[in-house]
DNA sequence: ACTACTCCCTGCCAGC
DNA sequence: TGCTGGCAGGGAGTAG
């Protein structure tokens, strides 16, 4: 589910609630999603002021006042909605129109500001693919999580140059070398797709083969890295893809899913102008690709 | 060191 | 109307 754009997404809508307010309290409602909960994780988090909501490629950062850091991440379902305590109430008498399935609400974090109580931020994860684990701020960067992340595909820093650095020397397939994190972290299944067909660039070619010796930046990857920073800065534009129940914090769509060029979208056909190729969906390293082989290559 | 494959888990949809 | 199989925004772990 959430990629970097989608996570993005979410951080931004949870700002307003979460930042400057304290924890009033937490309710873990299981013991584990992919790892168990850090030892004492409602304890630890009570009493605790946010003072800041931060990303690292797929992963949301929450920052306490202390220096402690709640890293979270969503895995393929998790997301996270904002309920007022008017909201909450609602929910519980009648079926409230931002009402959904409550079944996987695995964490609730009961928040106050100014010391009146205030909205709850509740984590819901059907598959359980995501977790929350502690780190510190100090060593933030030495987390296992996050310390072999490559660069972020947001801002510049991923050129021509750096792209075929990256990619140089590597026998998988382009489509695979994209979505790996520890070389561009942050791009998943729906963007790489995206980021491709926007390059002309065909998922099945070698990485190493838009690539040049030492590193240098070839015509193939000075258009693949602007193809990436670019479908990533549109899909944040767009508040992320909503697919399935995937909802923004606020309980709002994101509409990206309706600028899909290639992904989700086999048989169709190929909307570049003068192309007149099909969507096809073929499967890589076990997940779906869709491009379009007339005019990826 | 690289690369490739399996598995974790639940829900949903198409096809029978 | 069921049931069943396949597939889904990710990544850790293992085996070559």
């Amino acid at each position: 589910m959430p990629e970097l754009p989608e996570v993005e997404t979410v951080r931004r809508g949870l700002v307003p609630a979460m930042e400057g307010a304290k924890i009033a309290g937490v309710e873990q409602r299981r013991a584990d999603l992919r790892f168990p909960f850090p030892d004492d994780f409602a304890g630890r988090l009570g009493g605790r002021t946010i003072t800041a909501l931060a990303r690292r490629a797929k992963y949301l950062l929450v920052h306490f006042d202390d220096g402690l850091v709640l890293i979270c991440h969503l895995g393929m379902s998790g997301s996270f909605r904002v309920e007022t305590a008017h909201d909450a109430m609602l929910a519980g008498e009648f079926h409230h129109p931002r009402s959904r399935d409550t079944r996987h609400d695995h964490v609730v974090f009961h928040l106050e500001r100014d010391g009146a109580p205030g909205a709850h931020v509740v984590y819901n994860d059907p598959r359980r693919f995501g977790f929350m684990l502690f780190s510190h701020e100090k060593e933030l960067d030495r987390h296992p999580s996050l310390a072999g992340l490559g660069v972020e595909p947001t801002g510049n820093a991923l050129d021509g140059a750096l792209l075929s650095a990256l990619l140089h020397g590597k026998r998988t397939s382009l489509k695979a070398a994209l979505l790996d994190q520890r070389l561009i972290a942050g791009l998943g299944n729906i963007y790489v797709c995206e980021a491709l067909w926007r390059a002309r660039l065909s998922p099945e070619r070698l990485a190493t083969s838009i690539t040049a010796a030492g590193g240098k930046a070839t015509v193939r990857s000075e258009r693949l890295a602007a193809a990436i920073r670019a479908v990533i800065a549109d899909a944040i534009a767009a508040g992320g893809s909503s697919l399935r129940d995937y909802v923004h914090a606020d309980g709002s769509l994101g509409y990206f899913q309706h600028a899909f060029a290639v992904y989700d979208r086999e048989d169709e056909a190929c909307t570049r102008p003068g192309c007149h190729g099909i969507v096809k969906r073929i499967t890589q390293a076990g997940r779906s690709t869709f491009y379009c082989s007339t005019c990826q290559c």
